[in-house]
DNA sequence: TTGTAAGCGTTATCAG
DNA sequence: CTGATAACGCTTACAA
């Protein structure tokens, strides 16, 4: 199919470009003659325009591009779908299209360059951890609009789960449920959502009126489940007196001391309790039935997607960060 | 930052745009003395040239669609992230851009639409299902370049696992551990994925002599996995000769399944071996771990991407379809 | 060695 | 009502 162009359809029907354009347009300077003739020639022949031409001539372009760094969403890779779910009704409803870009690490040159060039009117960052912070606040300072996903920065619009609060909503069902000695497992060191899981950890367990005890905090900087494993909770379990409840930064570390803890031979939640983070799709099905914090995603990335929009669209930045209710989802792991 | 062209720097530099244009391109017609000056001067104020003048001209695009129907992956969502990361890899290898298309169903007029406007060049298609069959080789009849991932249909460039191998290996697996009674349980009616499998184990029965049974053989095709957990499931427990071996369509299936077997007080694999298929992120960690069938998906992506790039590059397409070969790996479950 | 001009396919403006 | 024409920013002849 060679694409057809209003000169050629013009030519054919032996009018101006203009006139064709204007029955497009349904403009209403147009005799009736004239319209059906195009209108019919349209209807065998359908006319679809060249974008480029459009944002070329406009300046704009309708562009969304989400941006996941390589090391981004720590442990939460299986919400992608979900994410790209939710940006796109966002974008769709206003006749945005998507971009993918993914980085082995968060490239703000690349991004400036893309939106010089007038390809990207605005990004989605994704996970957007500490290492990365500056480089995003330079993109900002350019100028280029950009919405923060499940991570945030302050001064820059940040959609987020309200970390804190699921920290602490989930530390507290453990200390509800009569457990003394509650460990937390970090994720990543550049992951800000677990460092706040982990804020929401020490003020329940403050309010509570619990020491902070050290040794029951394992960080673990891998990003290889099999480590977490090993390393994070075999150091617990090896404790003289080893924790009976365990909070997981996410479900995968969740999911990986489960399993040490039963090659250990202790019983969940018998022996030691274990709540995750994330509400991973499957997790009900875990031995056993996974607790755990629900986080509304697909919300999250439609709100995001929704201001990015705003943004480009107005033309003008202000901070319209949200930070979204967590969900204590209780099963039988604790 | 307001855009730069050509012109404008051509001005301030009181030199034509073509001269400026030369210098960029390297071009050796050009003096020494102004090269220096223009080369200066964008050392200073870079220069992104606008994409869509170029793309315009050019009549061509280096955007790839990678389009996933709503109702594609099958129970294999948390691909996603790995598939979009080869898929990635493979485009900028060769300079392009990758733009995402999510249709609750397939829209092939949607793809259409998009190629006609030059915004996309050329399509992947992501677990296509069999009811949208007809529209893809519609689609391909249209001369529009794509290709198929995680699917396959006859005379369309296809890039899948071997999937009749895959259930072959599983089944035989499980043959050969002394299993009498093997249950299959499908996955969704328009997987073709979950067909061959079946095919697979069809032909390890027949080879080992064994008669197809056909309560062995449980049809669930609801998305929900809670379903398949009660119904499938369920319905096989159930049976006056219970299975001693169920081998599912796919993970979550099978993560379903033993949850459900547990839960009727049944162990794995002693009284009923599981066996699943694609690997899933945390199936080493299930309790006991999920025995499975990996498939190679980073590589199908890269390789698919690579070959439509190739298609569209070329600008002739033939039949370079290629199936992966599925790998065993054996853990408790089965 | 450098600059001018046409053209890609639109949209918008201005004459007829 | 209808049709030229310019402009968006680039590339590529072609002319100087």
């Amino acid at each position: 199919m060679s694409p057809r162009t209003l000169k050629k359809i013009a030519k054919e029907l032996k009018v101006s470009r203009t006139t064709v354009a204007r029955v497009l347009r349904n403009d209403k300077y147009v005799s009736e003659k004239i319209r059906t003739l195009v209108l019919n020639y349209l209807k065998r022949n359908p006319y679809i325009p060249n974008i480029h031409s459009g944002m070329l001539f406009s300046g704009k372009t309708n562009i969304l591009g989400l941006v996941f760094p390589g090391d981004a969403l720590f442990g939460m890779e299986f919400f992608t779908r979900e994410i790209i779910s939710g940006v796109n009704r966002a974008a769709e409803k206003d006749g945005y299209r998507l971009m993918l870009f993914t980085q082995d690490r968060f490239n703000s040159l690349e991004c400036l360059k893309l939106y010089m060039s007038r390809l990207v009117t605005g990004f989605i960052l994704l996970g957007i951890g500490k290492n990365n912070f500056k480089n995003v606040l330079e993109l900002k300072r350019k100028k280029v609009p950009l919405v923060l996903l499940c991570s945030h920065i302050r001064s820059v619009s940040s959609f987020d789960c309200d970390n804190v609060k699921g920290g602490y909503l989930a530390t507290k069902h453990l200390l509800g449920s009569g457990r003394k000695r509650i460990a937390f497992i970090h994720g990543h060191k550049n992951w800000v959502d677990a460092e706040d899981r982990f804020k929401g950890y020490k003020k329940a367990l403050k309010e509570a009126g619990r020491q902070l005890i050290k040794e029951y905090v394992q960080y673990n900087y891998s990003h290889n489940y099999l480590d977490y494993e090993r390393i994070a909770i075999e150091k617990l379990l090896t404790l003289k007196e080893p924790p009976d409840a365990v909070f997981a930064a996410n479900d995968r570390i969740a999911l990986a001391a489960m399993s040490a803890i039963k090659k250990a031979g202790r019983k969940i939640p018998q022996d030691i309790a274990v709540i995750g983070f994330d509400n991973m799709p499957g997790c009900e099905n875990f031995f056993p039935p996974l607790s755990t914090v629900a986080q509304p995603i697909k919300d999250m990335a439609f709100t995001a997607s929704g201001s990015l929009i705003k943004i480009v669209s107005l033309g003008k930045e202000k901070d319209c960060s949200r930070f979204f209710k967590p969900q204590l989802v209780i099963r039988q792991s604790a």
